[in-house]
Formats: structure tokens, C-alpha cells, sequence
DNA sequence: AACTCGATTTGTCCAGGACAAAACAAACAA
DNA sequence: TTGTTTGTTTTGTCCTGGACAAATCGAGTT
């Protein structure tokens, strides 16, 4: 027994590959192979483990596990990413400024990209940042992710600074009894939740009195908070690593288990590709957000 | 096929119970019996489902599943906490000014706690703050959930609410080139974040450079996190929740994947009945966190 | 009260089979 | 060329039922 490998749950928990499809792949394709400990259990060493997660991070990007798997090693990291479609932006300027910051995040700089990032706070004022800072940034930071650009640990820094600033920026707002009242928040596994605060930021600069619940609300739990808050609006954020697969059930369950008054509205990168499901209402830009907030306030409910 | 009706992955992210363990007391005791679908696969009604996370709730208090699963419903909702060790505090004014606060969250008062707790934050200067508000308030607030006096998704708001606070007094600190260089994160499926936050706020009172990745990081990221951002420290939390029976082995894999030099800090109410491993130090209380800070500063390392 | 040592409880892992939904590719129509 | 339909392949999830080890309990002993 080696303590630097890892049983068939360390590796489900490092990767997010779950153990029916780690058994299945080494069933159909013949990797991963691990060794066996003395209870005949499967024990994955550290390079298994590492070349699962690139495999992941391929994948999550488009690609197909059974061609992935057939590739050698060497060549899956020059790989790019395989997207329908390109969302790069369209001003140059804008696009060296954001690289800018982040280089800061690469260079491990916390100080200098707080500094920075204030400064366009202050400069852009919060819905100019939201829209044209936050926004683009965590785009392209998915971007670099896919394309292995970014350690995992580098993205993490920036999702955690960025939170705080837009935390922070929020809590300058002015707060109390607002109209209407949107209940934020995510389905569980889904704890991505810089999306969520974006829309907060844009919700509560219009005048909604927002209740932020976190990330990860069993959906029985959703529908008695808003029952308990007494909600207009229940807003949900799917990622784009989010199981695609179980979006459309779980919007189902949630709108059936959801007083019908309350209005379900959905955005994040998962659900751009989710046909409409009828009682709920897909944001697909930040835009689409205050559009549908100015369209509640306008009586459509 | 009813839209109300779960499969058996959903239960498993709304309860938290491995597909595994659903089919397994399905078999032994003969709950949860869901319905079939056409395809013959399980399928939970509301009922059951909400049962599950109730036992699951005094699981987590101590209680074994066999007992509860024979227990008609009725009587589980009485069920006390069964922990060998009272964590209840002394000073009484203290604690019923504690309750206070928690009866603004009951209430969904979000404006009212906030300016609460602001108050609190300026009369007892951020350390006391933390430790003698944030602190016992999460204790509570856990205790409360075991009772089921506190709904999941108040937990999440006080949580949420708390967080903001937290993150918005650390932001004050200054920033810059400190000494030790602190990492401070969790593993993954670890997603509790307020202890870690405690101990950043005393960290950084103290003059250490604390390097915030969130939560959930996998293992082998952590190690080169450490490495890319030259830390002297890295310090994780694992919450009461996460699964004890991992905690050993991880620590041991992480321990192993680190470089010699670089210290590993373990705290959160998930260690208490840990045992010693070798080359990792325990942080039972936030006094010891501080205490370890300046053992380590004198040279013990 | 503290400890040892069987007995019981409980969670995790394994193998291998079945099937449906998604993704793809090819043929066809506009 | 572009868009739509249809068949085929790929892929993930679920199923049954068995085995085992670690944690917990409880009775007896020091």
C-alpha cells in the first residue's frame, strides 16, 4: 500500500469522473489501468490520476473521451479547444487590457490585481465593471482553462478575488424592503458562483431586493425558501461544466415543486444550448437579465 | 413518469447518500422502496426523499442508520442531538445575545443582521469579532441545524450573510509581501468556507500573507499551488460533515505530495476525533491557530 | 472508570450485463 | 451550398447480487 496512490473515491473526488465510468472506461478502452492493492482494489498512481484530469479538461472542452484516450499522452496537451462557437470579443483594446490583468493572476501578484481591479471599479462604475470587466474576464479565464493555460490553482485565485471585490461592491448598495424580491442561488453540485453575483450586482443597481442563499440548495430546499422569503423570483445558475444531461429534468422538478406565482429564471454558460422549457426563462446575457427585469416591473409575469 | 419523482441521482445530490448506500438499505432494511419507471429504474417520490435527508440530519448528530430507518416518522422529528461532547458555552448574556442574532436569520431579516453584526464587528475590533461572534455563531448555527430548528436554507443564508461580512473586514488588512506566506484552501467535496475565512482573518491580523483558493481544490493541485506561490504553510479545513473515514488517507496522499518543507495545517470541526499523523499539525481551536503562527515564527518549523 | 475482545453494523468496492440518450455520419431535399 | 431526416456508433448511467474491512457496540474483566 502506497500512499501516494489513490483508491477508486480519491480519484472520483480529484477528477469528477465518476467510478461506473472510471471502471467502464478501463472496461472498453483499456485505460486507466490501475494496480490492485491486497484487496484486489483498484489503486491509481499519481500519472493516471494527472492524465484523467487532462482527459476531463479535454472533454469539458468538446472533445470525445474514446479518441482521447486512444491519443498518446505527448499529444493531448497541444490539443485545442473544440467549440462550436468562438466567443472571442471584438475590440482589441479592451481584450490586451483584460490580458493584462490577467498576467497579474499568472504572475501570482494578489496585491496588484486588487489594486487593479478596484481601480476599474471605480473608473467603470459597478454596472460598467459587472458587464464589461467581470464578465469578458471570467470568460476568457474559462477559455485559458480549456486551453491549459491556466493551472486549476490559478483560476481559483481569481475566482476568490474577484468574489470578494464584487462581494464587497454589492455591499455598498443600499439595502431593505425592495420590489421585486429574487431569490439567488444554485442547484447542488453546481458551485460556480461568480455568475450569480454578477446578476446580483445588475438586480440590486436596479432596485430588486435580492436574498443570496449561496451555491448548492437541495431544489425541496429551494422551493421553501422562497415560500419562506416570500419570493417574486427564483434565479438559478448552471456553469458550463455542469452535466448538461440532467439540466432539463432538474428545471422540471424544480418549476413542478415551485409555487406557480414564483418565476423561474435560469442563466450561466450550461444552458445555452437548453431548449425552452415551458414556466421558465432562459438569460442568456447579462443583457437578457436586466431585460427581464424591466419586463416584470413592465406587468408580464 | 412523474416530474415530481426523482432517479436515484438526483436523491444522491439532494441527500448527500451514495447511489451506492440508497440501494444498499433498500436491500438491507427495506427503506427507501421507490417506485419504478418504465425502464425499471428507481424513482423517489417527494416523501421519501425528504425522509432521507432527515435521517441523513441525524446521521450527522451521531445517530446510526439502522436505528433510524426502523424509527416511524413521527418520532424521528423529536430526536435529539447525540454527541458525546456538549459544545455549549458559559456566559450566558453572551449566548442569548447570540440568539439574538440568530432570530434576525429566523426571520429573514437580511438588513437588520447585517447592520447587527456590522455593529459587533466595530465595537469588538475584527479579532474579537471573529472570535467571540463568529466563532460561537457557527457553532450554534450548526447545533441548531442538527435540532432541526434551522432549515437548510437559513443555514445557507446566515452563511452566505456571514461570509460577506468576513471577506469585507479581511479586505481592509493590509496587503503585501508578508511573512509566512499562507495558502489557505480545502479539499474537494469540502465546501465550507467560514472556518477557513476565521483563520485567515486572525492570519493576516498577525502580519502572515495569506493566499485564498477557495474551496475545493484537488490534491495534487494543492501541492503545486504551494510550490507556484513559494508558501511556507498550507493550511486546509475540513467542516463536521465531510466523511471521516477519508480525512487519514488524504492527509497522508497530501502530505506525501507536498514538498518537505512546506508545512500542513489541518483545522475545522472535522478533526477533533482525528489521530496525530506524522508531519501535519492539528488545529483543534482558533487559539491554536494563532498559537501555531507564533511557534512557527519562533523557529519551530 | 478504563480496557480488551468477539459480534454486529455499516459503507464501499467489485464484476458484468442491459439499455437509452447523445453525438455523429450519411443520405437526401431545398 | 445549406438544412433536415434517418440510421449507426458512442457513451454514460443504472441494475443485481456478492464480498469484505473498518467502525461501533456491548459484555465481561481488570
Amino acid at each position: 500500500m502506497n500512499a501516494t496512490h489513490f483508491n477508486i473515491a480519491a480519484v472520483e473526488r480529484d477528477t469528477g469522473l465518476s467510478k461506473d465510468v472510471l471502471r467502464m472506461w478501463e472496461r472498453r478502452y483499456g485505460f486507466p489501468v490501475p494496480e490492485r492493492d491486497a484487496n484486489g482494489e483498484r489503486c491509481y498512481p499519481p500519472e493516471q490520476v494527472e492524465r484523467l484530469r487532462l482527459i476531463k479538461r479535454l472533454m469539458d472542452a468538446g472533445h470525445r473521451p474514446g479518441k482521447l484516450i486512444a491519443t498518446p499522452v505527448a499529444e493531448l496537451a497541444v490539443l485545442a479547444p473544440r467549440r462550436k462557437e468562438p466567443i472571442r470579443s471584438a475590440d482589441p483594446v479592451a481584450a490586451s487590457e483584460l490580458d493584462e490583468l490577467l498576467s497579474l493572476i499568472k504572475r501570482h501578484d494578489v496585491a496588484a490585481y486588487q489594486q487593479a481591479m478596484q481601480q476599474r471599479l471605480a473608473r467603470q462604475g459597478l454596472q460598467g465593471f459587472v458587464q464589461d470587466t467581470v464578465a469578458p474576464l471570467t470568460s476568457q479565464v474559462g477559455e485559458y482553462w480549456e486551453r491549459g493555460t491556466f493551472e486549476v490553482f490559478e483560476e481559483h485565485l481569481f475566482t476568490e478575488l474577484t468574489k470578494r471585490l464584487l462581494r464587497q461592491a454589492v455591499a455598498t448598495l443600499p439595502t431593505g424592503p425592495r420590489d421585486p424580491r429574487i431569490l439567488l442561488t444554485s442547484v447542488p453540485d453546481e458551485q460556480h458562483v461568480l455568475g450569480l453575483l454578477m446578476v446580483e450586482a445588475l438586480f440590486a443597481l436596479e432596485g430588486a431586493e435580492c436574498i443570496p442563499l449561496g451555491t448548492q440548495m437541495p431544489l425541496l430546499e429551494i422551493s421553501r425558501a422562497a415560500t419562506a422569503h416570500r419570493a417574486d423570483i427564483v434565479a438559478l445558475s448552471f456553469s458550463v461544466a455542469f452535466p448538461q444531461r440532467q439540466i432539463p429534468m432538474l428545471l422540471q422538478q424544480l418549476r413542478a415543486a415551485l409555487p406557480d406565482e414564483v418565476a423561474l429564471w435560469v442563466g450561466g454558460g450550461g444552458i445555452r444550448r437548453l431548449a425552452d422549457v415551458p414556466g421558465i426563462k432562459r438569460l442568456v446575457t447579462l443583457e437578457d437579465a436586466t431585460a427581464a427585469l424591466a419586463a416584470w416591473r413592465g406587468g408580464e409575469r
